[in-house]
DNA sequence: GGAACATGTGAATCCTGGA
DNA sequence: CTCCAGGATTCACATGTTC
């Protein structure tokens, strides 16, 4: 069955751990506002939502009740559809809320069209955006009556479920070590999906009007999400974020209505090799590692109590004691609120800042603390 | 009196025309709404608005040396909930519809904070949205906690003030004239207004917190106004809208709230020369090789996870990871960073060091970039 | 005089874990 | 929950100072 053949990842899941869900790695067909409600609360680390761009365009919109909206172009009736347009916005924006965990992150792709009433509904409803994110279209089409500028770009919203939710996951160092060391910026620039990534049908149609390129959809779940995380997508198309996050060695959940573009999509998803686990792990960061107490230098006997630490410039000395405190003149405190205190500053990260004078040579306390977290790697594993 | 001082271009009006209404080319002091309901309806051919952005900044921003961010933090940027903000962008909206002529375009610019309020507020209105447009900053602020991406860009609306008004002006030949005779896109890259071309007070101090440079309003005014025509900015700040309309030999019809912002545009503005009348095409755009991260080419296929990187002689093996950084041993880094610690040196050109083995040949990624810099070029700066 | 170095700054919704 | 403190975090320019 599809489920099985569809549920690649699994395997990454610890040891002991409960079966996991059997919607995970799966495609559920049908309306993705009742097909997300029936899904568990706050069981999503992410979503990517690439929702219809809007009826102005001919496209299918569907209201809640599932009842078509009309295609309409008189004034009134254009208000009645951009308030159409929210109301199934709304709601399944807040069946998204819903299903995400608290720390979990929303992305919503959209153009002119529609994205400026997207993103005014999330915030309504309490999504706290992170960032707004241009994919500046290496290939665009170009514009062809000459009467407006060529649309180049698409937007997407990158959004915490609540403003307090301070512990999403951004995988900074990765995005920056990828970029030659730069923070990676929010315009990003990618072709479009043509070519042999373009899923065709049998009559050699493109199978899906709106496929996203995965390069794009990589970058939005390698920011964003961790290796084992479950990434849903409630407009799945011919599953882009499925194919993506199995690469990639993470869950996914679909929903679509459309029973040729699940075809296409489990099809496409089975093709899919996972990566190697090794080469999946977000770069490290100085955040995660261990917290090591300046006394544990003094501890492990890489400072004597009574050696003097200086910055770099020789110009503060302080006197290191047994306790793992720091002395300058009277004053007794940490190596960073003495560092702060002496250079006049609110603040100050004592491990970059005081030095050990040792022989004629300054060694930053930095450097013997890798050495200490070293060892400890070595000991604990 | 400032009137006839700023009134530059009223020369270019038709011989025979009546005379020119007494607020053309000057800065009228009041509240945006009351002052553009007293204007006459249908009387400008352009409004370029710079709204209040509401960006609810919490606590206080230090850079990494300490040093204190200068925040927006003006009481005019205050407000006291979304709703507050909508029915504020409502007003100003209509009144700036009603004076707009017929066939007249809107600008507005704004952030994420702001930018998806405002363009459904402009759609409920009746505003037919044209592009939106993104300006890229080449040189942005960076994310200074490493928490987000960089905030790179912000975002304009250009509308016009029905879906029926098709004889708005746009000036798609010189646009296309000044992008090297391809379509102007709708991602633009400009550097943030600084240096000489940021206006200070008397202590040196910025004079207004979010001057805009001058390079984006002339696209915006080359691109969608004929000489002669009204240009309306109803958060004129320190005139940038009045110092280029007047330069490219428009009219400006700028309305502020401060004393001491209309102060310094009325000085800025009495200095600007216009341009003679035949030289007013489109400054050409600038362009620059892109930034290809090292992702991208893992992205796009050219080098897969798990691919072995190797220095010219072979001496040092290197993982390519999912996420586009590189492993050796159990360190994780960038390409640069990882070549350099291999060497045992500060610093390395990655591009420039690792190579791709393909078959029995080895090929620089340098020029696997070059291949993917081929692709995008055509997207240009 | 010019190169090299030091300092300043821009529309910013910018930390996190333990007690 | 709040409070407290450890300690992690920046890019492109412009301007001023030193050698």
């Amino acid at each position: 069955m599809a489920n099985s053949r569809l549920r690649p990842v699994s395997k990454l899941r610890e040891a002991g751990a409960t079966a996991p869900a059997p919607w995970l790695d799966t495609i559920i067909r049908g309306d993705c506002v009742s097909r997300m409600e029936a899904l568990p609360a706050g069981s999503v680390d992410a979503i990517f939502a690439d929702p219809p761009y809007n009826l102005q365009l001919g496209g299918e919109l569907h209201r809640p009740d599932q009842s078509r909206v009309d295609a309409v172009d008189d004034h009134w009736d254009q208000f009645e559809s951009f308030a159409a347009y929210d109301a199934f916005t709304r709601a399944w924006l807040l069946a998204a809320r819903r299903v995400l965990k608290p720390n979990g992150t929303l992305w919503v792709i959209g153009s002119y069209h529609n994205i400026f009433r997207v993103g005014a509904v999330m915030q309504d409803l309490g999504f706290w955006i992170l960032n707004d994110v241009v994919w500046r279209k290496a290939n665009p089409m170009p514009n062809f009556r000459g009467r407006r500028f060529q649309n180049a770009h698409e937007t997407l919203i990158w959004a915490s479920r609540d403003k307090e939710a301070k512990g999403y996951t951004f995988n900074y160092e990765s995005m920056k070590a990828a970029n030659d060391d730069l923070q990676m910026r929010s315009d990003w620039l990618f072709p479009i999906c043509s070519g042999a990534e373009r899923l065709k049908d049998e009559e050699g149609n493109k199978a899906h009007p709106t496929q996203k390129p995965e390069a794009l959809l990589a970058r939005v779940i390698l920011s964003s999400t961790k290796p084992g995380d479950v990434v849903l997508d409630p407009f799945f198309g011919t599953g882009t974020t499925g194919a993506v996050a199995k690469r990639l060695g993470r869950h996914f959940v679909g929903i679509e209505r459309e029973a040729a573009y699940i075809e296409a999509a489990e099809a496409r998803i089975a093709a899919v090799e996972p990566l190697a686990a090794g080469t999946l792990a977000a770069a490290p960061s100085k955040r995660s590692e261990p917290r090591v107490p300046f006394a544990s230098l003094v501890e492990a006997g890489l400072v004597q109590p009574g050696a003097e630490l200086t910055d770099a410039r020789g110009r503060w000395t302080a006197e290191v004691r047994a306790d793992g405190t720091v002395a300058v003149g009277g004053e007794v405190a940490s190596i960073h609120r003495l560092g702060a205190k002496v250079q006049g500053l609110e603040a100050c990260n004592g491990w970059t800042f005081w030095h050990l004078r040792s022989g004629g040579a300054l060694t930053l306390i930095d450097e013997l603390r890798r050495r200490v977290r070293e060892e400890l790697a070595r000991a604990g594993g």
